[in-house]
DNA sequence: CACGATTGCTCAATCGATTGAGCAGTCAAA
DNA sequence: TTTGACTGCTCAATCGATTGAGCAATCGTG
């Protein structure tokens, strides 16, 4: 038994096709309430689905979007953003279509090609990380770029607000009283737009609560535990007096190894040294001893966002610059005051936010 | 300009309709190869690509795949089995239609007929744990059951070989020389199929190696680090000549746990114990100190196998049982001899795999 | 009672492709 | 020269819905 159809409802409630079509799209201004009640009954009776490739082709629009991403297979945050351009895509009555590029130009080509043929109502082009990219050619004009920015300019995007997210963690650490304040960076050839962001906001809040920056507490690594370790060791051997008592990581994973080199020196977190991360990457910051507080990364939300702006329900802001998504702050107990030994400042007089 | 159509194509190259599609379908027995050539010439000018909606009313085959899964936001796994998905479909040049229902039956009975309405070649259902699931109703013949087991039969099926998984890592144990294997479980009032059958292949391999199991070194705690933490202190309690001197755990969150638990007491890693996790959790497993020995699950591999199925280019297998993916051994440096206070049990005879 | 407005429904064109049937024209064989 | 086969291309129906135009019956109003 194939599937019901249009005429085949049409057939059992004894109406024409057009009368169906106007009902069960409740367009019933001129269709009697008899007539609505057979043609509903007998659209279940046949249990009739609507065949949305017919209706794509006459309506020109198919209730579809697309995804292009580069990588969801190794990245634990493409999960969330995905769920939350797939839950507006549902809320919308929608339905996503993913591709996979694994940054391949080639891939991306062919799936901006294959999208185009499926006459998507809306495209959404994500990276999993903060960064720049080239628009792939042939990209439909109102195509959102979520969590990166194109480097030609005339498309919606959204990104993390990694500076103010940098300000937070930094301020955290500030307003716990500590004047030595590391920042373990990232060293890459091709550094994420978030690590410069992360730095002006560390710069921005020593700058606030005047403290001048010392170089040698900016150190960069490898983004990874071992880096973060690395990177911890080397501000752990710095004489006493310069060494830092709390320490601003680019991400999770290298906190984690600051955490390791920590306890090494049988350093007590946060009694000897505090630690704020970023990403909130729940199995790394969630299960480390003690829960390490962190900035997080509001991918559910950015998807989400993207999604409606690719649908055309939100705006994107005027000026074509990226909307910038909070990052919001997760307390947790890597945090407190710094030793006794390296006593409070005197008369520090409370922080402003420009 | 609006997107061009297979009439601009005719008009361009002065022939008909039919010989375009005729041409760029590559049935061109009896078609000149003059014709030809100004065909796919007048296609490239006017940038024609093909109605994949109109195609798809025609032809009644839209080259879509449909694939529901419940929480893919909240698991490090999902983006490998959708990558194995995407992957599959690519190749064989269809789209992907992915749906997120969070475990929602209504949500998921909503999705069934968005995908029935849009036509998919073929549909796939995955969860993301190895666990049985009731079948929404109206789901289609033919459905492919992805990282789960239907209740109700007639669905293919793959699931992870756990249980020879569970005999892989115990055996990695034995071989070394331990005597002494705890088994960390999870504890939970619906466990999942995972865990009796990786307990199960525990077992085996005891019997093989006549081992007597001992009922002190099953443990069972809340699948976490925290879990495994508090299941290793317990393990650790016991009395010198019962406590364990390798564990294999339910997975690698409760590994990190162990790792912890004996770090605590000074315990060396592999030297004084030998761990054995699961799952291969790239930011738990990897960045264990030392890396942690661990089984890999198969979740790329299932991807593309499920979608193989649903698209038809691979037999699922005879009987309706589901297809065991083997989960590779992922050898690193939790795994060493017993310590001497231990000593390797004497005469042990080659073990042989049945 | 006639006429216009309103109500309730149907006709038929349309979206953009695919494809079996068929139409000229050419060529070889009879 | 006729016939049949073949070549090269086109006609037109079709997939399953949507929708503006329009028809017939009823109603209200002057």
């Amino acid at each position: 038994m194939s599937r019901a159809r249009l005429s085949d409802v049409a057939a059992a409630a004894g109406v024409s096709i057009s009368t169906v079509s106007l009902v069960l799209n409740g367009r019933v201004a001129r269709i009697s309430s008899q007539t609505q009640d057979r043609v509903r009954e007998a659209a279940a009776s046949v249990g009739y689905t609507p065949n949305s490739v017919a209706r794509g082709l006459r309506t020109q629009r198919t209730r579809t979007i697309g995804l292009i991403s580069d990588r969801i297979a190794t990245t634990p945050f493409a999960g969330r953003m995905l769920a939350g351009a797939q839950d507006v895509a549902r809320e919308h009555g929608h339905l996503l279509f993913l591709v996979n590029t694994d940054g391949d130009a080639d891939v991306e080509a062919e799936a901006v090609r294959a999208l185009a043929g499926q006459q998507v109502d809306g495209m959404v082009y994500a990276a999993m990380w903060h960064r720049v990219v080239d628009a792939p050619a042939g990209l439909p004009a109102g195509t959102v770029f979520l969590d990166c920015r194109p480097s030609s300019g005339g498309f919606p995007a959204v990104v993390p607000d990694d500076r103010t997210g940098g300000r937070d963690a930094v301020r955290l650490l500030v307003e716990a009283g500590h004047r030595r304040i590391a920042y373990v960076d990232v060293d890459e050839d091709d550094p994420p737009v978030a690590a410069g962001l992360r730095h002006e906001g560390y710069l921005e809040v020593l700058a606030d609560a005047g403290i001048e920056p010392d170089p040698a507490l900016h150190v960069r690594q490898e983004s990874s535990a071992a880096g973060g370790r690395a990177a911890a060791a080397a501000l752990l051997d710095l004489p006493a007096d310069r060494r830092p008592t709390a320490v601003f990581c680019f991400n999770d994973r290298m906190a984690a190894g600051v955490y390791v080199a920590a306890h090494r020196r049988g350093l007590d977190i946060p009694g000897d040294l505090s630690i704020v991360g970023y990403d909130d990457q729940q199995l790394v910051a969630g299960e480390l001893d003690p829960p390490l507080t962190t900035i997080a990364l509001p991918h559910y939300e950015m998807g989400r966002w993207a999604t409606e702006v690719a649908l055309g329900v939100r705006e994107p802001p005027e000026g074509g610059r990226p909307h910038l998504m909070p990052c919001p702050i997760i307390r947790r107990d890597s945090v407190g005051p710094p030793p006794a030994a390296a006593p409070t400042p005197a008369g520090g007089e409370p922080l402003t936010t420009p």
